[in-house]
RNA sequence: GGAGGGGUCGCAUAGUGGCCGAGUGCGGCGGUUUGCUAAACCGCUAUACGGUGUAAAGCCGUAUCGAGGGUUCGAAUCCCUCCCCCUCCGCCA
């Protein structure tokens, strides 16, 4: 959420942050603007009254208690009590306009990312390992994975319906290799600490970190219950600090998880059907992170590296994109794709998404810093490391060899149990 | 799912319509004392929002006793709805 007092004091900051992200809500910040102004001349006159009510309903009981007749008092807080009623209702719907537009304004860019309007604005900051090349036509994972009998989309989609996907033997080990590898690194190596979260959370926990109210489409949500699923485990790990304060000497603190991600890919139909690519299911390993304001971007780096890691490890090879203004995400202040290279489908594809939030969620969350005994919002970071499927995919494709095995990368081998993957029986 | 009990200022508690934004104890902070520490004693001890001011403070007002409504001149206290915790029963991985 957007500071309302910077919304007030610096409009055109704030107005052109907006324009930079494409302009669609800047209709939504001019509705602020009007409704917070309306508010606060409504609540100075509201405030008033119920001073009034106040010192009025004290005099009352003055009087009657040296009993003394009070009528006449009585009687004027009869027409004020009327009033009050009347003023309270109005100041109550302008608060909670003002909050519901607020909800779904985005973050400011930082002044450090790329102005631009579409994809093709985003600059590639760096490109690690050489792209494998084949004496062979390459396949894709798809192909792949269901040739070897370690993929079964027919079989998912008979269970689930379109876009979702079926692991069996070797592939099954392999996604669960491929995340026990991820987490071992991340927390015996990068200091993180392992949760095992809920996958169900509330219509609050997801407004905190920004999917509600603007995002529902892309929600799965329970028909009897206020939870969604969640969509990654970032909701659910950001939430960790929600209503809390943390003394500033214990950051930054890192957190992360194994989860399944649910989504509902509304309006995709037709786009990246094949594979593990867009599934309304995926497992994903989500990197956390908690910080005072002023570390947004060193952070920022920190855990765009740890995600890095698992591709550097991996030997996949891989770019680093900044997102420009136009791009990025509803919460994010900055963010860095991880993009890996696809030899089956020529193509780059996105592996990891870190972002920091600076005290966009914080403010909705309420998570704050306590320093030396003053108060400040604090800041949450977030970042893929890395989308498991995806990453098996991109393993299937870089790995492959003429006969159709593939190849397991050496730091997967002590958790896949094999160097190698063949043609199951 | 059924029955009952409960949620008050960091923690523990007091508080059944006005003297309660809220007492007491503990903790924490500052001070007196002291060679140092401890003890004792004294003082302080929430947050948010608005107005005013703006370097900051201050001052004024409002709101907050799980959340939201309501009753009342006046609500921590009475009523309604919801959330959470505990105990017992049922069910269950």
């Amino acid at each position: 959420m957007l500071d309302i007092k910077l919304i007030r004091d610096n409009p055109d900051v704030v107005r052109r942050a907006l324009a930079d992200r494409g302009g669609r809500s800047l209709p939504d910040f001019e509705n602020v603007l009007a409704k917070d102004k309306e508010w606060r001349t409504a609540v100075v006159d509201l405030d008033q009254l119920r001073a009034k009510r106040n010192t009025n309903a004290q005099a009352v009981g003055q009087l009657k208690s040296q009993k003394k007749d009070a009528t006449s008092l009585l009687k004027e807080m009869d027409g004020l009590k009327a009033e009050l009623k009347e003023k309270e209702e109005i100041e109550r719907r302008l608060i909670q306009e003002t909050e519901s537009l607020l909800l779904v304004l985005p973050n400011r860019p930082d002044a450090s990312v790329p102005l631009g309007k579409t994809p093709a604005d985003n600059k590639v900051v760096r490109e690690v390992n050489v792209k494998p090349s084949f004496s062979f036509t390459a396949k894709d994972h798809q192909d792949l994975g269901v040739a070897l009998g370690i993929l079964d989309f027919d079989m998912a989609t008979k269970l689930s319906g379109a876009r979702f996907s079926l692991y069996k033997g070797a592939g099954a080990r392999l996604e669960r290799a491929l995340a026990n590898f991820m987490l071992d690194l991340h927390t015996k190596e990068h200091g993180y600490t392992e949760v095992a979260p809920p996958y169900l959370v509330t219509t609050k926990t997801m407004t905190n970190t920004g999917q509600l109210p603007k995002f529902a489409d892309e929600l799965y949500k329970c028909q009897d219950e206020d939870l969604y699923l969640i969509p990654t485990s970032e909701v659910a790990l950001a939430n960790l600090v929600q209503e809390s304060v943390i003394e500033g000497s214990l950051l930054p603190m890192a957190v992360t998880a194994l989860t399944p991600c649910f989504r509902r890919e509304a309006g995709t139909y037709g786009k990246d059907t094949r594979g593990l690519i867009r599934n309304h299911q995926f497992d994903k390993v989500e990197l956390v992170r908690f910080c005072k304001i002023e570390d947004s971007l060193s952070e920022l780096e920190k855990i765009t590296g740890h995600a890095e890691e698992v591709l550097k490890r991996l030997e996949l090879p891989y770019r680093v994109l900044a997102l420009c203004t136009g791009d990025m995400g509803f919460s994010s202040a900055k963010t860095y794709d991880l993009e890996v290279w696809m030899p089956g489908e020529k193509t780059w594809r996105e592996i990891s998404s870190c972002s920091t939030c600076g005290d966009f969620q914080a403010r909705r969350m309420n998570f704050k810093i306590n320093r030396n005994g003053k108060k400040e919002f604090g800041c949450t970071l977030n970042g893929s490391g890395l989308a498991v499927g995806r990453t098996l995919a991109a393993v299937l494709e870089n790995y492959q060899q003429a006969d159709g095995s593939i190849n397991i990368p050496k730091v997967l081998q002590p958790y896949v149990g094999t160097d190698k993957i063949s043609a199951q029986g």
